[in-house]
DNA sequence: CAGTGGTGCTGCAAAAATTGCAGCACTGTT
DNA sequence: AACAGTGCTGCAATTTTTGCAGCACCACTG
């Protein structure tokens, strides 16, 4: 697509903070680049970017101006979209911002089972935690969030959400596991594995003490789940999760869960949300029904 | 504005239904349109407009893509007015479609109101009466619709409604002029001058009649009320008006008017709406609430 | 305090795209 | 059968865009 062409600049330059390095990306030389900018800078009668010395900024005017290209191109997404669809075509591409528990288990599947009845839809996912996923949402780099426990919900249409208990995460023989549903303070008794303060997990285990005695010390910190998980194997060490992220109920023998009860942490709750007035490609939508569906099967409708 | 140029070809083409046409109205050669729809068509996979032997018509892709298009040009509209508002320019354009009623007193009082305010902005006013000015609200060729007794309503976000009672004109000496309040079987035994179908008070007062047996027999029917107006006074029939339209009262030396009685012909509703789920331009959002005031002000909260 | 690596920007010439003219094939109307 | 309207195309002129090299500027850094 030709006319769309500026407006990917645009994009790429405001994400990449550089009119070279956005220039390198989009395979053309910087010159072009920069003189495309200044071009419709002069149309537009404002400057669209700050020029700092380490590169450039949107300006005032850039920002209300980004808003709309990206609005415009994911538009276009789906005017494109739409036209296969009339064709009988049902190709197209589904951006998903999804929070780490969606990672290992639900979204694969759910791909997976999706690319079976369409095999010419492509997907994008990027891991999003909490206010990550809403800011994927925003400025469009991501058409459907999945995402746990997000911070402002502000421009986020909610399609679904389910409520997600947290459990704990043991190795097999761990003396927690000996009762159905444990208690958060026996937990604190042993050495924890935390995720950081970006997840939602993490963020509801902190709300739940807030207002105790007890207090979360963690022998390991880290942003990534997986090597939560997989260090409270090695370590015998206390990691959590919620349910749609455990593994299936079957290898009890690598790895024993027990839901935390919920007097002492609460429910957190899995949004599927989209931006507030968008209207999402014939593909996402259809991907994000499937996904509904999947949810309201497993745990009932909210 | 570079970018946007294929968009207004490819908008103009649709209006106008020929290529030689809009290129004549865009100040092209009929060559350069007709091969930058080629080339659009080719980017796209799938014509934008089906041939015809007379000019060309929008194909089923083109009419997707053309809401696409509309929405675009509109939307950076909007862009250009956030920006000029952001340097305190406060300029713009305001396109309005608003039903014959508001013609001749309301619509020229709100808006020279409004420029005394800000001069910078300038108007565009269309005469559409019902569901062709929620046409002009749905195609974009207009930012705000003031329309009495629209049809569907679908796609329209009222902003705001105030009910409007029918009015009937006469010239002063009319023996109906002797009550204050007169029933509508009183009118229909005088000869009669009425709008066409297509405006909101030949529909309610059709609506009025149908299951009485009561019938309208115009001697004249126009799709002018200035004309309906005055051809009351030339030649002492009965003409229709709601209040909003209705002349100033002090000059009851030309003109008598007198309110129908609502039991005989109900309000009508006039209705200040927009494209739902767009972002209107400062400068028409600023008006819009103007009239909004203006309306409560005169007939109180709906 | 010079050096270095990064930035955006600008002459000038080459390359590429766009445009305009004239004319073709086609269709519905007179 | 002539005509007036349509969309489309070959070719040449024109306009626009691009790329190279180099400039001025700034923030680090040793």
């Amino acid at each position: 697509m030709r006319h769309e062409l500026l407006l990917r600049y645009v994009d790429t330059i405001a994400r990449v903070g550089s009119i070279r390095k956005a220039a390198e990306s989009l395979a053309i030389t910087s010159t072009a680049l920069n003189r495309r900018i200044l071009a419709l800078e002069e149309d537009l009668g404002v400057p669209v970017f700050e020029r700092l010395p380490g590169g450039v900024r949107l300006s005032a005017a850039g920002e209300v101006l980004i808003q709309h290209v990206r609005g415009q191109l994911a538009d276009m997404e789906r005017v494109k979209s739409q036209i296969a669809d009339l064709r009988g075509e049902r190709r197209g591409h589904v951006t998903m911002a999804a929070s780490q528990a969606l990672m290992p288990f639900f979204l694969p599947e759910q791909i997976t089972h999706y690319r079976k009845a369409h095999p010419a839809v492509t997907f994008s996912v990027l891991r999003r935690d909490r206010s990550a996923a809403e800011q994927a949402i925003i400025d469009m780099s991501a058409d459907l969030a999945l995402v746990f426990e997000p911070e402002r919900l502000l421009d986020l249409h909610v399609l679904h959400k389910v409520r997600q208990p947290v459990h704990v995460l043991m190795r097999p023989g761990h003396p927690l596991g000996a009762q159905a549903v444990v208690r958060l303070r026996d937990c604190l008794r042993y050495p924890l594995a935390l995720p950081n303060d970006q997840t939602g997990i993490r963020f509801l285990l902190e709300r739940a003490v807030q207002h105790t005695s007890l207090r979360l010390r963690p022998v390991v910190e880290a942003d990534s789940f997986e090597f939560l998980r997989c260090h409270a194997l090695t370590e015998n060490i206390l990691a959590f999760q919620i349910s749609i992220g455990l593994p299936v109920e079957s290898d009890t023998e690598n790895l024993v869960t027990r839901p935390i009860d919920t007097r002492d942490v609460p429910h957190g709750t899995l949004y599927l949300g989209q931006l507030r007035g968008r209207t999402l490609p014939v593909a996402v939508a259809r991907f994000g029904q499937q996904v509904i569906e999947t949810l309201v099967g497993r745990y009932g409708e909210e």
